[in-house]
DNA sequence: CAAATGGTCGGCATTACCTCA
DNA sequence: GCTGAGGTAATGCCGACCATT
């Protein structure tokens, strides 16, 4: 099982599968996305420039350089299905601009494999969707470098990792709904209840009202506020007391003001 | 300096394929 | 073997943003 920080395998494709990743970085998720313009001025070139240092990072750039070429792999088993598929556009970069042409023209074509077969749909392996988990709990949003280094490292295309994300950030979205949803409905629930609660002791205090005469409708330990009709029971708030002296003072001095 | 243009991105709705009960 | 439901990879479109002209 392979478990890689996500900062430190956005920093370098030549990191990749080597542990010798260096530390990048946090980006927020505004970063990401002012960051990946200006990154693409050199993103590419720098990926395409990647000095082999062994075969692993020899494979990675035959993938960069040719996306359209698939890699003979175990991992790119998968990936294998996706060699001319209808990939509306590959918004990666990575190819320079031969490739960027070339992948215009092939984007649009058939979803049919060189065999004339009809495009199987991709299911990554364990692996690969336990890597992209773990990324996307650290980031849920991929600059052009992280991107390409993480197909890379799954090989896989940018695009596809790209799209992993974007459904990856809508199922987070939908279940965050739902859990909202069920939080407003108990929420509504509990206020319903609340609500229900209040009106019953209205109309029980509208009841005591009318039969009962006004001196004689609190006990002692409760005062009332005639123009609010604020309730404060002294004794079991022995607190209130200063405010309920102060209050009762006021309300037959001022008792717009009391209010 | 402002407007037009082009490129890239993420979000979103939808489609298409696959798996499983 | 068939079928419907659910999951998810992939597509297409849109608006926002940025750089360039």
């Amino acid at each position: 099982m392979v478990s890689v920080g996500f900062d430190d395998i956005c920093n370098t494709a030549l990191g990749l599968g080597l542990g010798c990743f260096v530390k990048q970085e946090n980006l927020t998720q505004l970063d990401h996305r002012q960051q990946n313009n200006k990154e693409h001025d050199h993103f590419l070139p720098s990926l395409l420039s990647l000095g082999s240092s062994d075969d692993t990072n020899q494979s990675a750039t035959t993938i960069d350089a040719g996306r359209h070429h698939q890699q003979a792999s175990s991992l790119s088993a998968a990936a294998s299905s996706f060699s001319n598929s209808s990939v509306k556009k590959e918004r990666d970069l990575g190819g320079g601009d031969q490739d960027l042409e070339l992948e215009r023209v092939c984007s649009r074509v058939s979803d049919e494999d060189e065999d004339g077969n009809p495009r199987k749909k991709l299911r990554l392996t364990k692996q690969q969707s336990s890597i992209l988990e773990d990324i996307f709990k650290e980031h849920i949003t991929l600059n052009p470098k992280q991107k390409q280094a993480l197909a890379e490292q799954l090989n896989l295309r940018p695009r596809q990792v790209e799209v992993w994300f974007q459904n990856r950030r809508a199922r987070t979205k939908l279940k965050q709904t739902e859990v909202e949803g069920e939080l407003l409905k108990k929420c509504y629930q509990a206020l319903t209840e609340e609500n229900k609660k209040l009106h019953k002791e209205v109309q029980e205090l509208k009841a005591l009202k009318l039969t009962t005469p006004y001196s004689m409708q609190l006990p002692a330990t409760v005062t009332m506020c005639p123009c609010c009709e604020r309730v404060v029971n002294v004794s079991e708030n022995p607190s209130r007391d200063a405010f309920a002296l102060e209050h009762k003072s006021q309300f037959f001095s001022h008792p717009s003001a009391a209010c």
